[in-house]
DNA sequence: TGTGAAATTCATATATTCATATTAAGTTGT
DNA sequence: ACAACTTAATATGAATATATGAATTTCACA
């Protein structure tokens, strides 16, 4: 049997605003939750490949907070900016950056909410767990 | 061909959560939250390399509405029975599904709610965006 | 022109994935 | 007990994909 775990909350930490997500993924689940799945699956992995790496996990984890210029993001993260730019090439070919120049300095943003809900679900899994 | 789930309505059950829920990640993330992400990230990369790939998404989206066997799953995938076991080979390494044995079919459930969870927001990203 | 920032290119290493066996475990029938 | 059959796991190698690093190139600006 599956698991009831009834609300999900996602540790909305203010308090304030309390959704009640209930699980779209249950045991009610019907044919045609899966058919668009099945229909979006392809889109959904190479949006989470996209995702699923550290370095570009870090790097949408810091522009969640604002955008950077891609020196800011090679000192955060650590990395030489080779590393850094392709894999900002990578997340803008994937829709989820945007770029915006000013003089000699590039400065990235988040191009949607998508990541930005991600990040919250992977960083209540993985930070907020204990 | 499809199975039933019982609820037979227009599925759509989810009305939930227009947007507001408030992010982890926005201006206000803090550099502890930073710390904390920065300290997860090859765990939290790890999964989600494990969930993207269009296989493995769908059968997690499966396993969410109960426990299947290969056999099931094989078919549900249209899939080989090799692929589909090696593909549940490396979600059961990842801890995400779990195996229960009867007779000589194997049945595989979800190991906690994390892929639930995940599943629920990309399910709301990429089937209900419109 | 010269300089620093960012992107691109390309070669190479590494990892995933898929197909095709083959093997292991469990069941049934005799 | 033993052979035949079913279900699932694994081993192997070829094809793809992704990552990493070095060198080069483009762009903005002084």
């Amino acid at each position: 049997m599956s698991i009831d775990h009834g609300i999900s909350d996602t540790g909305n930490k203010t308090g304030q605003e309390q959704t009640v997500a209930l699980p779209v993924f249950d045991k009610d689940i019907c044919a045609e939750d899966m058919d668009k799945m099945a229909a979006s699956a392809m889109e959904a992995s190479n949006f989470l490949k996209a995702i699923s790496h550290e370095g570009r996990l870090m790097i949408l984890c810091h522009l969640a907070s604002g955008e950077r210029s891609v020196t800011e993001l090679e000192e955060l993260l650590s990395a030489r900016q080779a590393a850094v730019s392709q894999q900002l090439s990578r997340l803008r070919l994937e829709g989820l950056v945007t770029p915006r120049r000013e003089g000699k300095t590039i400065y990235y943003s988040l191009a949607d909410e998508r990541p930005r809900q991600i990040m919250e679900v992977v960083y209540d899994l993985f930070c907020r767990k204990d």
